[in-house]
DNA sequence: GCCAACGTTGGC
DNA sequence: GCCAACGTTGGC
């Protein structure tokens, strides 16, 4: 069964344009360390689950655009990278802790933002949207899918 | 830059 | 297993 996710990067790092200017447009979603996040990518998602673009910690947080899990998960290259940030020292080859899937762009959306969506009485319990939640990948329920993929014309 | 919220670490 | 201290996320 097909599922959805709402999927957060910083534009700084990985925009909604970086990834669509990337071969075939898809991305290796490199950086995640938190287990649930990981969890996620390593247990749950199967190709072809639908996904929300979204960009973080930047000037207008929001939808940016639709994607797809493009992979299987496999173990995430950075973790064993001495000189990048998410190099994880605690993490072997013969068993990495981080694992990722790639993620392609389908369709580049206006921003959905995040004012937007909390003024929207059927986005409301919405887990992106909760109070205090930090998670950068979570699942989203096929009527919110339903309803914003609408709205974006997408 | 601030800070609320939450996750992780490590001593005990 | 508890929990204080610390680190990170991410909106504002």
């Amino acid at each position: 069964m097909v599922q959805y996710w709402l999927m957060k990067s910083e534009p700084d790092e990985v925009s909604v344009d970086d990834a669509l200017a990337a071969p075939k447009a898809t991305v290796p979603w490199t950086g995640v360390r938190n287990y649930q996040a990981r969890n996620f990518m390593r247990d749950v998602m199967r190709i072809d689950d639908g996904v929300l673009f979204y960009h973080s910690s930047c000037a207008e947080p929001g939808i940016v655009g639709i994607a797809r899990v493009a992979s299987t998960p496999y173990p995430d290259p950075t973790q064993f990278e001495r000189s990048s940030p998410y190099f994880d020292p605690a993490s072997k080859q013969e068993s990495p802790r981080w694992s990722l899937v790639d993620v392609q762009v389908v369709k580049k959306t206006r921003n959905l933002t995040l004012p937007e969506m909390r003024s929207i009485p059927g986005l409301a319990d919405m887990l992106v949207l909760k109070k205090g939640n930090r998670l950068s990948i979570t699942p989203v329920e096929a009527k919110h899918w339903r309803f914003i993929t609408k709205l974006l014309g997408a």
